[in-house]
DNA sequence: TTGAAATAAGTACGAACGTTCGATTATATT
DNA sequence: AATATAATCGAACGTTCGTACTTATTTCAA
């Protein structure tokens, strides 16, 4: 009798997928998603071409699962353990050094970072989804700083977009310190300007 | 009798050349210097592709000319105007803002910032020469900076390198909000940022 | 005007790419 | 143990790529 179909999905397929997008992920992290060739990560994972591309449909879903696990490991090392802090400066703070710390710990680049400017005119569903990401990454930021002015941490006629802008840009800059000019200052300069910025939006008094 | 070689260069070669090189510019803001092809290149000039290939030894030469090409509108744009300024905080907002303006000028992206990721982990002359022009951009920004410290317009104790790199965070997400997440409200926020930014690097009497 | 040099085109190649397809092996349920 | 299904392979396809050669055309100085 025919089994219902999906009911229990694939077994092992799952675990040899994982390994896939693993394998492929660090290899996009070093040339990108653009940069990604499903023979190079057949290789290096000791499978046939053919075996590999069958996981996935086409190159762009291969892509886009590379993508959700960047994004997965991204927030799970800034966001998740951030959470555990009180609302406030002490989560933002969180927050802020864990992306640093993130970067530091990268031996190569940022997918999602590369991925933003290979697809930037690029439209289709990998740029949507690194937009979708983005967007994500900055609104937490933005919340995180209201919840600092709301609970009088921070000036509460701060511009929480703006101070999100600014994060983001500090962040960017530390990126590209270290990966680009592969400065090895580029934390400590982040945390000398995350210190300048927050303290320039505490309260007057 | 041969042609004294090179005392008087190529004559109508030169133009094709730079032609080609515009081409290849246009092409490359908008899938940066990997997505350069010299196929499409030749149909956008309506040249051969053997034809377009003669001008260059290679297709790393071609990406060093179009290289050379961005960073020389890049300093076209934003420096040499500035130079006409004294020296000090004038420049210096003069830098700032030709730099806002250049990015919002371009209908596409910025080839420098697409090669640095694009390079980053990719050794040889195009990442050399990738590298060179964004430390000399950085340098002038530190080097404005210190001006206006010794014109006495910015804090004395102001340190110039971590302005520099504060700076450069505020033109990389202007660059990220305009050209990723198509925010044009971009300029105003770096123009705040900046605002903000020496209004805290002033002297304090 | 002539002839050499500069410039462009034409053709072809080997490699890599994503993808398709039929065949084969492994797995898991009855 | 039997069998349906999942998982993987191997070979091939059509494109596109950069590049190497050869041939034709244009340009410019003598």
């Amino acid at each position: 009798m025919p089994r219902p179909p999906s009911l229990r999905g694939p077994q092992k397929g799952a675990a040899t997928r994982d390994a896939i997008v693993l394998a492929a992920l660090a290899l996009a992290e070093a040339s990108g998603l653009e940069g990604l060739s499903i023979g190079v990560i057949a290789q290096q994972v000791g499978m046939s071409k053919s075996g590999v591309f069958a996981h996935f449909g086409s190159r762009e879903d291969l892509q886009l699962a590379v993508l959700k696990a960047a994004t997965d490991k991204f927030s799970a090392a800034v966001f998740q353990p951030a959470l555990k802090l009180k609302r406030g400066l002490p989560r933002l703070r969180a927050v802020l050094e864990n992306m640093i710390a993130f970067y530091q710990t990268l031996d190569r680049g940022c997918v999602i970072l590369s991925a933003s400017h290979e697809f930037d005119d690029q439209p289709g569903p990998v740029r949507d989804a690194v937009l979708a990401y983005l967007r994500q990454l900055r609104s937490e930021l933005v919340r995180a700083a209201r919840y600092a002015v709301d609970a009088g941490e921070l000036d509460p006629t701060l511009d929480a977009e703006q101070f999100g802008f600014e994060c983001f840009g500090i962040f960017l800059a530390a990126h590209h310190d270290l990966r680009t000019l592969r400065d090895a200052d580029s934390a400590a300069r982040a945390r000398r300007a995350f210190a300048r910025l927050i303290a320039h939006s505490t309260p007057k008094n």
